[in-house]
DNA sequence: TATGATGCCTACCGATTCTAGGTATCAACT
DNA sequence: AGTTGATACCTAGAATCGGTAGGCATCATA
């Protein structure tokens, strides 16, 4: 992928496509326009990562699938948030925010 | 592990690892300890997470190991950081902060 | 008509952390 | 004397997960 783009660290992705689509229903290749918008282009999520992730969040009951048409006329696969995958977003949240604390304490020791 | 204690994510512990060796020359078990206490007990890292980690930053010239006898008469095997080590820390400490600082804009959407 | 963006998918690779074991020394307690 | 827990090192194997690299189809645009 691009050098400019940051590389995504292990167990971060699902909270970012949930977050994604915490924002409103969306089908697959837009959650990585979302993310990468969202992110200020810093943050590339590959395709290759995304639809096992879709489909390995979709088999945890975080998120529901349905195939519909959009706007544009073209058939897409749309993924909306189930009310455990809320819940998951929080927790996932939560943990995230504990290790960035936990992380930046270490950092602070002189 | 216990429940209590944050998982790491992938690729935080070399960083982790480095950032307590450069606060002094320390032994594998001592880097441990000094991550859980640094932490206020919020990071505990496994030893099979983190001997072979030791051994991998080794090979990449991060750190240099010795065999020594500490204060209390054991021997331990002793790391400490390098010219190399220091300039990946801070390439580590640079990408992490790039990752936080995208996740957290993706974050602040509504 | 050719190219690039959109849109879906899979197979395999590589990296890394954890679990679960093993060994040994030492202090402290029973 | 024996047991336990902390200290101190190590390895093998499992599991996870993101990336690379491929495939396929549609659509707009040059």
């Amino acid at each position: 992928m691009a050098k400019d783009k940051a590389d995504l660290l292990q167990g971060t992705l699902d909270m970012l496509i949930l977050k994604a689509l915490s924002l409103g229903e969306l089908h697959g290749y837009g959650v990585i326009q979302r993310i990468r918008q969202l992110s200020d282009e810093m943050l590339n999520v590959e395709q290759g990562s995304l639809y096992p992730a879709l489909y390995r969040i979709e088999q945890k009951g975080w998120v529901s699938a349905r195939w519909d048409v959009h706007e544009t006329g073209r058939e897409a696969k749309f993924y909306k948030l189930t009310r455990t995958g809320r819940k998951q977003l929080e927790t996932q949240e939560a943990s995230w925010d504990r290790l960035v604390l936990a992380i930046a304490k270490v950092r602070q020791a002189t």
